[in-house]
DNA sequence: AGCAAATTGTTAATTTTTTAACATATTTTA
DNA sequence: TAAAATATGTTAAAAAATTAACAATTTGCT
């Protein structure tokens, strides 16, 4: 890895792809790809894969291409998935619970220390082993464990409240499944945004397009 | 409504945003509102606003600014969220029922009529007052009421598999929860991914880069 | 009624992102 | 071993997206 200015989120955004791509081949026995297979397979140009490659210094080889296992531990690095980070998860309803349960954190160096919900017969009881504690604790654990990440799977109102409580306790990073616009109240923060509902609307309108274009083409 | 040539995404998917935006204030009880304050709100440019709503013709006025409510109903009805669609949900796992329960799909013009599994312990269960039904009837079932819209909620052979059954049946749009490239595959499905995992990737490089960033600033 | 302030729709400029081109280096083949 | 094929990294061109500028129009105030 050499050089690394600002990186922009286009390509930022394409790297999670790229390494998943890349774990697959390499779990098929692939040793090594030309930019143009890997454009070919994954809808891109190798142009493009060669640029996004290169603003992390290219590790590719004139005349062979791109060792499989290298570039797939390059990105692995640039993602920072070694990284160790603490994670707490808001909210143990529908959302939290298939949240919890479904991803998996610990490829991505992240621990869920801790799982926080307000309904009294969810505290007590655990998940993906993690014991659900009442918010009213929140801030004895954060003291104690000191998380740094948050995962948000509470409703808008209750992710302002909590975010307000966390952020006391240096709390900078969330992975909000939450309506509430973070940024918008805190400018140090790192965020990163799910929102099911808005990836549904924007299906909405793509279908709605298409039944028009069809009904068009008749 | 007037002019409408072929949007582009990044404009598209801001339209939610607007959309979920407008709802909120509208319901505070603001009548109108211009693109700078729009912009302000929602941390985009003013410029951006106008550009985007004059890719459907524009609906303000100079001096005035838009009525938010005939803002938000023109939204409402360019994302299609007025036409009806039928949905089946395969997959009732954790974020099966996740997605089933906390989903609103109805403001959306879409119908949950059918959830499919194929564990049979959930086989005969409700969810959100849907059946579930083994994925052996998919067939029967399909022929029968004719879905449109499948929500994706199985890993990745599975979705193959279902959906080689699921074209034959005409059924062209996909919310994808799982890794499986449909489009690549298929080429006249419209298909919206959400990919938790690559969005958790992508926070993970930010937290590593703002630790980075804070590192060298100290 | 008339004037200042506000605000749009639209055109132009700028910036960002993507794609293409190519010189350079490696591998493969004969 | 020499030539042909392959494929990178990088620079240049093209396309797309964002931002700025401004003329035209409406509102609101006096």
């Amino acid at each position: 890895m050499a050089k690394r200015d600002k990186i922009s989120m286009s390509v930022i955004r394409r790297l999670p792809r790229y390494y998943r791509f890349l774990s697959e081949i390499q779990s098929d026995g692939v040793m090594r790809i030309s930019s143009k297979e890997l454009a070919e397979k994954m809808r891109l140009t190798a142009s493009q894969v060669r640029q996004d490659f290169n603003c992390f210094g290219g590790f590719g080889q004139q005349g062979y291409g791109y060792s499989v296992e290298q570039l797939r531990s390059e990105i692995e690095s640039i993602l920072g998935l070694h990284e160790q980070k603490r994670a707490i998860l808001l909210g143990a309803g529908n959302l939290g619970r298939a949240v919890a349960s479904h991803m998996a954190f610990e490829p991505k160096g992240i621990s869920l220390i801790g799982i926080f919900d307000r309904n009294e017969e969810l505290i007590g009881t655990t998940l993906r082993n993690v014991k659900i504690d009442s918010t009213d604790e929140l801030e004895q654990f954060c003291a104690k464990y000191r998380p740094n990440l948050a995962v948000l799977c509470v409703p808008k109102d209750a992710a302002r409240q909590l975010c307000k409580r966390l952020y006391a306790f240096d709390v900078r990073y969330y992975w909000n499944f939450s309506h509430y616009d973070l940024a918008a109240d805190y400018s140090d923060v790192v965020v990163e945004n799910v929102h099911m509902s808005d990836s549904l609307m924007t299906l909405c309108y793509r279908i709605s397009d298409d039944i028009e274009a069809r009904s068009k083409s008749e």
